[in-house]
DNA sequence: TTGGGTGCAAATTGTTTGCAATTGT
DNA sequence: ACAATTGCAAACAATTTGCACCCAA
């Protein structure tokens, strides 16, 4: 008997036209419950791998695309290669990278967006998309001494 | 007799410790008269073949991520894969790039830059660089009729 | 002279693709 | 039944690296 997070990923996948197969719901579900929010395809097919799904790294990267198309994730080309995915569920905000721990922190700023907007417009085109990434380091507190 | 541009290389290449190599020298003088000021890996080594140069893609390479440490060029990661280096040299700017036609364009402000410190503050962070990249289309003029 | 620098080819890394077998609908 | 989907291996693209030779200092 399928439960309740189950029937909702079938319906995400019907949604947007995609047959709801094995692979794809075991990869939102990934998405959905795992710890980190933003997830390179290695990380998601290495988490398949652990609970025994048997599931093709080429086929994380396929359906990866495929949901990013579908609107279901959004990908980001963060500093170093690889690109991470999370799911885009809590509409726009962007990115903190702790470059110390590699932590994720997410923010949203309609200031910044605003002023965005106001540069394009100055310079006669119209803002599409934008991507902010704020690199940080943890505040060094009564370091001197 | 070698002119001034030649001499103001010889002096960067060894202010930062790397000996003045042909290679380095006509990748400097790539990166500082060509008609993009941003280019890949790729492009660079196009131009050092088109007017005769013998050097190897490998060499760009190198010799960009050298320049890179060195803090005389500096690296973006916009979208599509390849990265492009830019010669450090009018200070700190963010980056447009329209999405039309791919043309790149650099601009400043000092709001934003302040409003991003304010946020990485306010999570208990130093903000230590940070990447900013308007994905811009040519406004529509008079489109409705 | 000599250690850094270079060219070339081979190796890596991240991601995509061709194809035959498999599976949702 | 049939087209969509998957797994695997091979293909790819961008970038890096090993190594013998070369050249700036």
């Amino acid at each position: 008997m399928p439960n309740r997070s189950e029937r909702a990923e079938t319906q995400d996948l019907r949604k947007v036209g995609l047959k709801v197969t094995h692979p794809r719901m075991r990869i939102l579900d990934i998405l959905g419950n795992a710890q980190k929010k933003h997830m390179t395809a290695e990380d998601v097919y290495r988490l398949l791998i652990e609970q025994g799904d048997d599931i093709g790294l080429a086929t994380v990267y396929r359906v990866l695309n495929q949901f990013e198309t579908a609107g279901i994730v959004v990908r980001h080309h963060f500093e170093g290669g690889q690109s991470v995915y999370e799911l885009d569920q809590d509409g726009h905000h962007d990115h903190m990278v702790c470059v110390a721990t590699g932590k994720v922190i997410e923010f949203q700023n309609a200031e910044i967006e605003r002023l965005q907007r106001e540069i394009a417009e100055a310079h006669g085109y119209d803002l599409e998309d934008h991507s902010l990434v704020l690199y940080v380091r943890p505040k060094k507190v009564g370091k001197g001494r």
